[in-house]
RNA sequence: GCCCUCAUCGUCUAGAGGCCUAGGACACGGGCUUUUCACGCCUGUAACUGGGGUUCGAAUCCCCAUGAGGGCACCA
């Protein structure tokens, strides 16, 4: 029975890059009739929370990536936690104490930084050894456990990497067990592995040089170790790492290109704009820290686009969890002939570890929102719609309080030409109000006096018009109005500017008719008195 | 510094010794369509890191160099 497993540690959202080896997890495992297990490793008992640990079981759920075993949603911690599993970490604990192949150890973390210090210094690498010479014995504080790795090579199979080998004198005798009392990751990881039949593990490329560890813990507790696959890590455009970090970075930059470039922009304004204390922003600024609500504080005083990196980023950003899914599935993997646009159905049935390549690849977010259109414009409207409500749910744009026959008009109007449904919801904003114009697009289309004999001919050609509008009434003076130009169409910007606030919009006839007589008019007169005036 | 891994267009990749004059997709350029913006259609630019082998023949196998990435915690 084949059976994966997704074990994140609760100590923030959860990231693309997690998401990604959840996915070829669960992959592997449905593809292959098996189990998927869904662990949550809160060894730490100092980062761990228990609001990061149901953030990321409703960013699985959101991706629609279910899991056979695991912590039930909105329920108590179960024995899918492993600070729920001390008693049997602490029996096999116990077991290789008894065996003698885990001992105490009683250096204080600032003895073991001076030690590695001292070797850095002499220019050797660093390996704690039962054997050591310098290694102390006894001692008044908290002792840890550790575990004596064998001294030969150890080899083993990795099936997308092919055959691995460390030597011996690589080792080290890793903790096992913390002065807290807690186990540490990798003894952790290796009973819970064992004792939940784990077949495969696979999981990213920065484990690789843990699974000889995790494989002398196996020996030593004579069990037989799962089938290891590291897959290659994902980064960003520029090569590096995708980190939550990338979020603090931009709003960072961006606020500083601010003060430089703006004269009348001091720390003092922009920290009272974004709500902040001078203080606070100045840490912020000095990279004292990154904290995520000055970020998100920041980002919206400078009208900033963070960039997307927890799978709820990209849920707030209106992406569909199914091309996300697509999309990162594609990274690092892929099925040959050419195929891209996979369904969910479809990456079960191709998926295969053959598939998965050996080269790190990049996140190149063009090319998702590219899918994401793509995936929008295939979709029917009940899909969307089930999207939409999604996506309403952790955002707030007016496009939230339509009713269903309005978004349904409006889906098939924004289908073609949205990349995410947040850009339907931003750039329909003037049907559920009246626009901000943009000065820019107005003094392009209604600049001069001509422009304003336009407008006033527009407003009396619709007004014309009896209510209720539909396409039979308005095609007609439409037309005239298109053609009102000897180039075809520039009286109609006018019209858009006038009841869009820009120059960009639906076409002009499907907006009308939502907008309605009234609606119409009252823009056109707002536009009329708005160039009057100045 | 030590250990491990990797190496095809800007990016994701196809490629399992002759099918390669290296294919597809995104991005980018040009054109068509068009009442805006998109969508759609047509079309173009663009890559086997370098050097040695092996072989009749190498993007594909081997070695070296170079480059890139990961790891070296009482984090996971």
């Amino acid at each position: 029975m084949i059976r994966t497993r997704f074990a994140p540690s609760p100590t923030g959202f959860l990231h693309v890059g997690g998401a990604r080896t959840a996915l070829f997890n669960w992959l592997f495992a449905r593809k292959h009739g098996g189990e998927f297990v869904l662990r949550i490793e809160d060894t730490d008992q100092v980062r761990s929370t228990a609001e990061s640990a149901a953030g990321i079981l409703a960013d699985l759920q959101w991706l629609g990536l279910d899991w056979d075993r695991g912590p039930v949603p909105g329920k108590e911690k179960n024995e899918y936690f492993q600070s729920m599993r001390l008693e049997i970490y602490n029996q096999y604990l116990d077991q290789l104490v008894k065996s003698d192949i885990a001992y105490e150890a009683y250096e204080t973390p600032a003895q073991l930084a001076a030690m590695r210090a001292k070797a850095e210094k002499e220019k050797r690498p660093f390996r704690y050894r039962r054997n050591m010479p310098s290694r102390a014995t006894s001692g008044q504080g908290p002792s840890v456990l550790r575990f004596e790795m064998p001294h030969e090579a150890v080899e083993f199979n990795d099936l997308i990497l092919g055959h691995i080998a460390v030597g011996g004198e690589e080792h080290d005798d890793i903790v096992i067990r913390k002065s807290d009392g807690f186990p540490t990751y990798h003894f952790a990881v290796v009973v819970d592995d064992h004792l939940m039949g784990i077949s495969h593990v696979l999981r990213a490329q920065e484990h690789l040089m843990n699974t000889p560890k995790h494989l002398g813990l196996y020996r030593a507790l004579g069990w037989q170790a799962p089938v290891h696959a590291h897959m290659p890590l994902v980064f960003n455009m520029d090569n590096t790492k995708m980190s939550k970090r990338d979020k603090s970075k931009a709003a960072r930059h961006a606020a500083q290109m601010m003060l430089k470039q703006d004269p009348t922009c001091t720390m003092e304004s922009l920290a009272t704009r974004a709500g902040l204390t001078p203080e606070a922003l100045a840490a912020f600024l000095h990279q004292k820290q990154d904290d995520p609500a000055i970020t998100q504080a920041l980002a919206a005083a400078l009208k900033l686009q963070l960039p997307e990196i927890d799978v709820q980023d990209f849920r707030r950003s209106g992406y569909l969890s199914d091309a996300l899914l697509n999309f990162i599935a594609l990274i690092g993997w892929a099925p040959g002939e050419n195929r891209e646009i996979l369904s969910r159905e479809e990456l079960k049935a191709l998926f295969s570890l053959e598939g998965i390549g050996k080269t790190n690849g990049r996140f190149d977010r063009k090319k998702l929102l590219w899918m994401n259109g793509e995936y929008i414009r295939h979709s029917d409207d009940a899909t969307l719609l089930r999207a939409m409500a999604s996506f309403g749910a952790v955002t707030d744009y007016p496009i939230k309080a339509a009713p269903e026959p309005m978004l349904r008009n409006l889906l098939g109007m924004y289908r073609e030409r949205m990349g995410t449904l947040a850009e339907m919801a931003e750039n329909s904003r003037f049907f559920f109000g009246p626009p901000d114009y943009d000065l820019k697009a107005v003094k392009k289309f209604v600049g001069s006096e001509t422009d304003r004999n336009y407008l006033r001919e527009i407003t009396r050609i619709l007004s014309a018009i009896p209510s209720p509008w539909n396409s039979e009434k308005l095609n007609p003076p439409l037309e005239t109005i298109i053609t009102l130009t000897e180039k075809r169409g520039a009286a109609s910007q006018i019209l858009r500017v006038a009841v869009s606030g820009g120059a960009v919009s639906p076409p002009l006839l499907d907006t009308l008719i939502l907008l309605g007589r009234d609606v119409t008019l009252q823009r056109l007169g707002n536009l009329e008195r708005l160039v009057q005036a100045g």
